[in-house]
DNA sequence: AGCACGCCGACT
DNA sequence: GTCGGCGTGCTC
């Protein structure tokens, strides 16, 4: 480094706390630091990672002013990575310490890893040579380097003969430098047969892809179209320029399948990157992705913070996914802050989906994203028959809640030794419990949404907030035994239901709250791919990344469930829901069935499944919502939350109003009426604030801050945005 | 976000 | 008489 001009003594320094600015340090003496640099520095009664940032640190009463304890030896966090952890500071309204925590996750990744010790090759000769020792050196003499045990193993000798041979000084001894994570992906490892279509798409991507410009482009394709192979093509063509990739999927989607076809075209698996990833792991990745050691990563949204040194390609696959919300702390959509990512360092990002988002087809339509569509299922992977069964003609037994068609639907596809999926999202047994003779309903103590039941466990659970009660036996406002009475169904009361007619099936449920977590999901799918269940019932956990080979029908057990709870985006969700849902069966080239059971045959969202006219659905619903300027189109841009009472939040709005020029448009929801809501925690009331500007939003809430008694701790600012356009 | 300080209930 | 609950406030 040049020294042209004297270090400066104090620099601004991101701490990961919810500081609004950067804090000042000393740098001590002889100590070098740049903008970018990772240090350790002492915050009140401990010692933190921060960035040092840039400017001038502003001015701070020296007194306090303490010195940077040490700079880390590791990769600065470069420019790009600055100015974009300051855009989505204030784009999300969050303190910037808060967005430089989500890159500083891997504490230990700062230190270098360790080197290995190993052994190479001198010019000196044994005394003598033996059968091992030959075997031992024609390894050796190939010119790689070997670690002791490694070297003995891979000659089938005891690891004596390497320490004979050291002490003869054939071998010295070296330090290796760390494993990698993952091996290098080789961009050329196959050349995939593409249809005619994959390959017209393919082409495109790689154009883009290959370059190291600002772009983005919707890949759109119905499921099983082959929207991977297409996007792996463009992924090659940003590794032969030499780009790091990221390619973001919901987590549920991070699968080892997923990463098995990765090995299949690369021939290297990709590095992950998700919150289930051991420390030890997860500190490796981080190194070696800013060190540019690690070239592809496979993550969740948190992957889209890692310090990529070289990233030139982001693809976000099933783009429309709420999963890539993040909504607690700092709230952000990763598909949007990808886009931001990529135009701040100048790369190209690719959107794949089977069902788009509507503000991205939007875009896409407009031309500010291009868009690639692939219009067909290759192979015999044909579409299923979808219908709809009007549960006003063909209603469930009393008592139950499955059609005689579905289940005569079922009936046959098991006698040809098929598989069946009936999908309800809904965990538990039932959403409602209530006593018969006073009616009292059960409620959550502290978010007064229904308990629902889960009797397997024998609990009560808010589904709202997480809190969980015992199932009592006598109702605890009129005292009466045995009289609590199940309204409504969840996944664990259709698996009675079934089990009721199909007594010799074996039938598996999946939701999330399945004993076991991941690994035993995992399992679970493995099991149901290989055959091992008749039916399966399941949440939406069913409907991602998973094929099942042998199932040819699926049952919506609930087709409108979703569709009137207030969410502006309710119809879109459900459209999305229910595509990714029947486009489980029919992959095999076998005839496939989808039933949706619904009260509602004529709902633009059954006719647009049933028809398979996405199109139509898309642009009536794109259509309704430019008309009554809802998200993403115009009012809707953000929310304020915290107040643990009703009355408090009303206090907050009533502040609000009088600050915001813009006084009729803010609602108070209670997180029971909320199911746009996003916040999970107890006692959270949200100010709905609607503006046709994220400015108007930013103003509102500075002026509340500012205005509000404490303006400090009470009043937390969140953000939920699905912006049309946000650059 | 941590972490310390600080002021009120159930236990060795 | 102490241990410990989490409310409030601060961190260059």
């Amino acid at each position: 480094m040049t020294q042209d001009s004297p270090a400066p003594s104090v620099v601004p320094v991101m701490v990961p706390m919810p500081a609004e600015r950067p804090y000042s340090y000393a740098v001590p003496p002889g100590m070098a630091v740049a903008p970018g640099s990772i240090v350790r520095v002492p915050l009140g009664p401990r010692e933190v990672a921060g960035i040092v940032w840039d400017g001038d640190g502003g001015k701070v009463d020296p007194r306090k002013l303490r010195p940077i304890s040490q700079v880390f030896d590791c990769p600065a966090i470069d420019a790009p990575m600055r100015r974009f952890v300051d855009w989505v500071a204030d784009y999300t309204l969050s303190p910037p310490g808060m967005v430089a925590r989500m890159l500083l996750r891997a504490p230990a990744a700062f230190d270098p890893e360790p080197w290995i010790d190993g052994i190479a090759r001198t010019h000196a000769l044994p005394d003598r040579m033996t059968a091992a020792r030959v075997r031992v050196l024609e390894l050796a003499d190939e010119g790689m380097s070997w670690t002791r045990s490694g070297l003995a193993h891979a000659a089938g000798v005891s690891s004596t003969v390497i320490d004979g041979l050291r002490e003869q000084g054939v071998f010295e001894d070296v330090k290796l430098p760390p494993r990698p994570v993952v091996a290098a992906p080789d961009p050329g490892y196959v050349t995939p047969a593409l249809n005619p279509d994959q390959a017209a798409a393919a082409s495109t991507l790689r154009e883009k892809a290959g370059q190291a410009a600002f772009s983005v482009t919707l890949l759109d394709g119905v499921t099983g179209s082959g929207k991977t192979e297409v996007y792996f093509e463009a992924i090659s063509a940003a590794l032969d320029r030499g780009a790091q990739v990221l390619i973001l999927l919901p987590e549920i989607a991070l699968t080892h399948a997923f990463l098995e076809r990765f090995q299949d075209r690369f021939g290297a698996k990709p590095a992950e990157w998700h919150s289930d990833l051991p420390p030890r792991m997860r500190e490796r990745v981080w190194r070696q992705v800013a060190e540019g050691q690690v070239r592809v990563v496979a993550g969740a949204r948190s992957a889209l913070f890692l310090p990529f040194m070289e990233l030139g390609l982001v693809v976000v696959d099933e783009e429309h996914d709420p999963a890539y919300k993040q909504e607690d702390r700092v709230f952000y959509n990763a598909r949007d802050m990808a886009i931001v990512r990529a135009h701040i360092a100048g790369f190209p990002v690719i959107l794949a989906s089977a069902t788009p988002s509507i503000e991205t087809r939007v875009n896409a339509l407009s031309g500010r994203y291009g868009r690639v569509a692939l219009p067909a299922r290759y192979a015999e992977a044909a579409l299923p028959d979808l219908k709809a069964i009007d549960m006003r003609r063909s209603p469930p037994a009393r008592g139950g809640f499955l059609s005689p068609v579905l289940l005569d639907a079922a009936r046959k596809t098991l006698s040809r030794g098929e598989q069946a999926l009936f999908f309800l999202n809904r965990r538990g047994y039932a959403p409602l419990t209530l006593c018969c003779v006073c009616g009292h309903r059960f409620q959550c103590p502290s978010c007064s949404s229904w308990l629902v039941e889960h009797r397997f466990r024998g609990q009560l659970v808010c589904h709202q907030c997480g809190h969980t009660e015992a199932r009592p036996e006598a109702c605890p406002s009129c005292g009466a035994l045995d009289h609590l009475i199940a309204c409504g169904p969840g996944v664990e009361r259709i698996a009675e239901e079934a089990v009721g007619h199909f007594p010799d099936a074996r039938i598996i449920v999946l939701s999330s709250d399945l004993l076991g977590g991941v690994r035993r999901l995992r399992l679970e799918l493995e099991a149901i791919a290989k055959g091992e269940a008749d039916i399966v019932i399941g949440t939406q956990l069913v409907a991602k990344g998973h094929n099942f080979p042998n199932m040819t029908l699926v049952g919506i057990v609930d087709a409108d469930l979703g569709l009137a709870n207030g969410d502006p985006r309710a119809a879109e969700r459900t459209f999305q829901l229910l595509s990714q849902v029947t486009g489980r069966a029919g992959r095999t080239g076998k005839k496939s069935l989808g039933l949706l059971q619904t009260y509602q045959p004529d709902h633009p969202v059954m006719k647009a499944i049933v028809s398979g006219d996405a199109e139509a659905f898309y642009d009536k619903e794109t259509d309704e919502r430019q008309r009554a300027a809802m998200p993403p189109f115009g009012r809707l841009a953000g929310l304020i939350v915290s107040a643990a009472t009703r009355a408090e939040a009303e206090g907050h709005a009533r502040t609000l109003r009088r600050a915001a020029p813009r006084a009729g448009d803010i609602d108070v929801l209670g997180p029971a009426e909320a199911p746009l809501a996003l916040i999970g925690g107890r006692h959270r009331f949200r100010l709905l604030v609607h503006g046709d500007k994220r400015s108007d939003i930013q103003k509102f809430v500075r002026s509340m801050l500012a205005a509000a008694d404490k303006p400090r701790g009470s009043v937390r600012v969140q953000v939920d945005i699905d912006p049309q356009s946000f650059l």
